[in-house]
DNA sequence: CCTAGGAGACTTTTT
DNA sequence: GTCTCCTAGG
């Protein structure tokens, strides 16, 4: 076991201490991952159980696979037997081998978010109700925050009924999950749900795994959601050998219902905890360290820990300031170039990070314009696009012939002459009967559909089983392909020779060929088209492992970075009302969570960190001018890089001043209008009316052609000459009147 | 059945 | 500003 030799003492103790309830507490850059896969190794060398003993929960797939392979390097091929996957791969697995104790079957779907959401439609239809005024999103919302805290439709309607809108929503969930269960289909939040319905249900089997998970590990404990937390709970109850692994300051998904309170309160639930805390930072340089530490002791609601380094103390923290976003990913990519020659960087060394998806738009040009090779992460994924769920589709019903969504999605695509009218009568009738869409079908004779709807339902429903029959029949790849083929798909595209239509059909051929891998996989015991089906729906686009090696500048969102690393890292839009942002600045909780996806943004970078703001940018369509952000005057500023240029140092001594004053100070919600704009002194305009012409410092003259709003939110559009139409907010645009 | 265009939304999203 | 979804009209 010369593996131990390499870990620091803390860490140790944290692999080596195996027995009873243990909770690990890993600052960013500790060496989490190690100490995870070094404590299963450990248990595996010291024959303290077999792998198939072993269960480790973690939140991605990615996660789980390099956890797997660094097991298997440490102790060999046996490490492929652990149970180790996210919480939903795991349980679905479990579900899938006793489904038929809570009726349903082992081939069923899985929904994703889409797919819930067209059900919900769907039901609101059946309601007759508008679902402009009951949104489906956020009747799903509700419906997953309810599963997630394991309250089901009658006790929601029992006790969680205030208004209109929850009786709606109680009304909904209802038959939602009555509709899921005739479709043979789970949601994600069934996926957690579901297997302690199965516990409840059947002692036995829970039973059986609580006996055979000798040891549990849950990585990133301060995600869980309460239905995760009472699952594992009840798992560890035989042998009360649970890890938890985590770091509250990390914690940024409290929005998507994931609880901090787990991770704070697990001494609580297991008062002979063993407690560990991983506070050497071994990515950063000491500048990061202590800024990333002096943000986030803002934080009333946190673990005590000191996380430090032994690294250098480093380059200090630049900040870069745009007059707008064009200006501010100009000065980041001028950045960029700087920092691949100074300190030798790759593309691929380097990370631009920002808040919000939409914030990439500018920073993509500048860099396409410096020919600077970029990927974006995140926007629409591979598996959401049309062509890749319209054949998906095709292929759940192959497996599935339930599943309602699959079936609404291709009963007329391609175009087969079974349109609204039919299919709204097909659904009325299914509703009628309580039998599912394909039940329905099944009795086309009897729905009264007109002739030819009837022969084209007929010729559907011999399609549909001659791809059960393939399905059944061959391994995934050749029925995927013959379904791809014969369901006319490939053909429909084909036809169409728009750039669009051509990466279209090959996005259909990437899928095939991705399908062919799996199949292709000599490990693989079950090349079925239903496994890579289970496994498809749980996979996103961040397990896309071809465009890993590629050395591109990566461009994303500060959630989807975490659990990664890079020598620079550039934050850009640090400014009030966006990061932090304007709808997560209500409570002190709120705020807390921002500082925590600044913190996780920060000690993403091991080398260099810079941070930008723009003084003014586009949000929603209107010019707004927003303060820096609050979290900038929280970095201590003897580590921030005080740059030469006049207006820099100006800012600068400005979030400076303002921290002196100790408490955060939130800063004024707007900007007053006095130096930035140079010396263009703006007209008073409350004068203003369609038709005048203007004159305005960046955009030159133009004329009024409407003018809207009132008081602080009046805006007008103006046609400006050079640099077409403009919409202004009066109460920041500074213009002359001509 | 397809399409253009209007209305309305709009933070983050491991599964 | 920009995207998506829905609807009316061809």
């Amino acid at each position: 076991m010369d593996f131990l030799q390499e870990l620091n003492p803390a860490q140790l103790e944290a692999v080596t201490k195996v027995n009873g309830p243990t909770m690990i507490i890993a600052g960013a850059g500790s060496g989490k991952t190690r100490v995870i896969t070094y404590r299963l190794a450990f248990i595996l060398e010291q024959g303290l159980a077999d792998p198939f003993e072993l269960l480790a929960l973690t939140f991605t797939n990615k996660a789980a696979k390099e956890m797997k392979n660094r097991i298997e390097a440490l102790v060999g091929g046996e490490a492929r037997g652990i149970w180790m996957g996210t919480f939903h791969s795991v349980f679905s697995r479990i579900l899938r081998m006793e489904a038929e104790k809570i009726g349903y079957t082992a081939q069923f779907t899985i929904y994703d978010t889409d797919d819930a959401i067209s059900l919900i439609k769907s039901i609101l239809k059946s309601l007759n109700l508008d679902d402009k005024v009951y949104k489906p999103r956020n009747i799903l919302n509700h419906i997953s925050r309810a599963k997630n805290y394991l309250i089901d439709p009658t006790e929601f309607e029992a006790k969680y009924v205030e208004d209109e809108k929850d009786r709606v929503t109680a009304q909904v969930y209802a038959i939602y999950q009555e509709r899921c269960l005739k479709a043979n289909a789970m949601d994600f939040d069934d996926l957690l749900v579901k297997p302690l319905e199965l516990f409840a249900a059947h002692p036995e089997v829970l039973h059986k795994l609580q006996h055979r998970f000798k040891y549990i590990v849950v990585d990133e404990y301060q995600d869980t959601n309460h239905a995760q937390y009472l699952i594992t709970r009840k798992l560890a109850a035989v042998h009360q050998n649970i890890c938890v692994v985590g770091d509250d300051s990390q914690s940024i998904y409290a929005f998507r219902g994931a609880n901090i309170q787990n991770i704070l309160n697990f001494k609580n639930d297991y008062p002979e905890v063993s407690y560990h805390k991983l506070e050497q930072n071994y990515r950063s340089t000491s500048v990061i360290v202590t800024a990333a530490n002096s943000v986030i002791a803002y934080n009333q609601n946190q673990l005590p820990k000191e996380v430090f380094t032994e690294n250098e103390f480093g380059e200090k923290i630049h900040l870069l300031t745009g007059d707008n976003e064009q200006d501010e990913s100009k000065k980041v990519v001028d950045a960029i170039r700087e920092q691949k020659l100074m300190l030798n960087l790759f593309n691929k060394d380097i990370a631009v990070l920002y808040r919000t998806n939409a914030q990439s738009r500018s920073i993509e040009d500048a860099l396409r314009r410096s020919n600077i090779p970029y990927k974006i992460y995140g926007g629409l994924s591979f598996y959401k696009r049309k062509e890749i769920k319209d054949i998906l589709a095709y292929l759940r019903m192959a497996i599935n012939p339930q599943d309602e969504e699959a079936l609404k999605r291709i009963i007329n695509y391609p175009v087969r002459g079974i349109g609204s009218t039919s299919l709204n009568r097909i659904v009325a009738a299914a509703g009628e009967l309580k039998v599912s869409l394909w039940e329905a079908i099944l009795k086309y004779p009897k729905l009264r559909l007109n002739k030819s709807a009837e022969s084209a339902v007929y010729n559907f429903i011999q399609a549909i089983r001659s791809f059960q029959t393939q399905a059944n029949r061959e391994n995934a790849y050749e029925a995927a392909a013959y379904i791809a083929k014969h369901s006319g798909i490939l053909k429909d595209l084909h036809s169409d020779e728009s750039p669009e239509g051509v990466s279209r059909w090959e996005n259909v051929q990437e899928l095939l060929n991705a399908i062919r891998e799996f199949t292709d996989q000599p490990e693989n015991q079950n090349p079925s088209l239903s496994q890579f089906l289970a496994e498809v729906s749980l996979m996103t686009d961040q397990d896309d492992k071809k465009k890993e090696d590629q050395d591109v500048v990566t461009l994303m969102t500060i959630h989807s970075a975490k659990g990664l690393e890079f020598n620079a890292v550039f934050v850009m839009g640090m400014e009030e009302e966006l990061f932090p942002s304007a709808m997560s600045s209500q409570t002190r909780e709120d705020i807390e969570e921002e500082r925590r996806l600044f913190y996780v943004a920060i000690t993403r970078a091991r080398k260099r960190l810079t941070l930008s703001t723009a003084r003014m940018r586009y949000q929603y369509g209107n010019l707004r001018m927003n303060e820096p952000s609050r979290f900038l005057r929280e970095i201590k500023p003897d580590l921030l890089h005080t740059l030469a240029r006049e207006k820099e140092r100006q800012i600068i001594q400005t979030i400076h001043q303002s921290r002196t004053t100790g408490v955060p100070v939130i800063p004024r919600k707007s900007i007053p209008t006095g130096s930035e704009g140079g010396d263009f002194e703006g007209d008073d305009l409350s004068q203003l009316a369609e038709g005048m012409r203007v004159e305005h410092p960046k955009f030159g003259l133009g004329t009024v052609t409407r003018l809207e709003g009132k008081s602080e939110d009046r805006k007008a559009t103006v046609s400006f000459d050079r640099k077409g139409e403009k919409v202004l907010l009066l109460r920041y645009a500074k213009m002359k009147l001509r």
